[in-house]
DNA sequence: TCGCAACCGGGAACATTACCCTGGCATTTT
DNA sequence: AAAATGCCAGGGTAATGTTCCCGGTTGCGA
């Protein structure tokens, strides 16, 4: 382990950037600090300086976050990637673990866990927001993504997963398919006990983000 | 004009405003710099210290970001208030820019910026990310339906889209503003009304659809 | 044949929403 | 000054939606 901690810092914004190169520029146990806006461009820098840890947020354009790891890890099996993100929703936790994340902390946390990370990621440790570790652990029955948990409805269920989606009521749902609004409301509370979500909104956002509603 | 700049950094991240922190300290025109983790506190520390200027990250639990400005307003009305915020939507900027703020760019600008924007507005001006401004003279003119539908929401209507579309439940979203259910509960259906929606779920895919929830 | 899972829906309890109406407050109009 | 308007908060009640628990049907594989 070096001396000093040579840290990489991969996010979009610059004045984050900014920020978090001046506040761990602050810490003895840091040394030098390079950025990368983007995922190609660290891959380049981390090629050329061989940094001790990766700072990376996850939202980024181009390549996001979790793309930026596997390819990061691709070339460089070893490199040490700690997620410092805004997400603190389990999905990206494990996503990012599964790709080979060292670490995953949220900007919830204390300043100071940063810096913890930083170093117990450089030392060849791991470091997950104990929070979230905690859920994790909870709920690792239920760590498939939600593609898998689409994937688990039955054949009717998707289908009135479709056009719930839509924003319609459960009620106008029940007569487009000739169903008692009563079917449509249990499969519709089976649906979002399966895919973990508690209101139809989010359960619209989900097939959304999925494109199983155009929504452009 | 004060000889340093002394600014109030407002964002519920303490690892953000600690960034933002070491960074501003950077410069030579920045003095005191203190922080608060939300609206309410902010307020409060503001009467204490008088800060000439104050930067306000718009997504806050409590009372958000929008509903701060006025009530810090309300109480000092020559409070200087620069918005920074991640969302390069328009909607946020007309909305800050109404609530009284006298500035407005995104974390997508360079670093720099945030110093020369506190500083402008510290003397006197308003500063509104360039790009954003432009974009704001174009589109006045071309405001069709569903955004000029979202504009004509009252202030606390518009709030309480914004957390509705999140697909929280009516009671979640009273909660998270200290209302009754039922205040909120009839501002949405104001809300659908004005929007010409039927359900939340729909409302939530109309938000999606203009990037005011994230949805990637 | 048995077990199982998907499917449809009834009934009762509970939660949410719609609709109407009061009252406070601030702004604007007369 | 007085009246009118618009925003905001919320109570009461009726309608509507949702959950939970249940029984029934069908089809499929062991």
């Amino acid at each position: 382990m070096p001396d000093k901690i040579n840290v990489l810092l991969v996010d979009d914004h610059a004045v984050v950037r900014a920020g978090y190169k001046a506040y761990l520029s602050l810490s003895e146990h840091i040394g030098q600090i390079y950025e990368a806006e983007r995922g190609e461009t660290a891959c380049q820098l981390y090629s050329r300086q061989l940094p001790d840890v990766v700072v990376m947020d996850l939202s980024m354009p181009g390549l996001g976050g979790l793309e930026s790891i596997r390819r990061l890890l691709g070339r460089h099996a070893n490199c040490k990637i700690l997620v410092f993100s805004i997400h603190n929703e389990l999905v990206y936790v494990t996503r990012a673990i599964k790709a080979g994340a060292k670490g995953y902390i949220t900007k919830s946390n204390a300043p100071e866990t940063l810096i913890t990370a930083v170093c117990t990621i450089a030392e060849g440790g791991t470091y997950v927001d104990p929070e979230l570790a905690q859920q994790l652990a909870i709920s690792s029955a239920v760590d498939q993504d939600e593609t898998a948990k689409i994937k688990s409805l039955s054949p009717r269920e998707f289908d009135i997963f479709c056009l719930l989606a839509t924003g319609v009521s459960t009620r106008e749902a029940a007569e487009n398919l000739c169903l008692s609004y009563k079917t449509v409301g249990n499969h519709g509370t089976a649906i979002k006990e399966k895919l973990g979500v508690k209101t139809l909104s989010e359960l619209a956002l989900l097939a959304s983000r999925h494109g199983i509603v155009k929504n452009a």
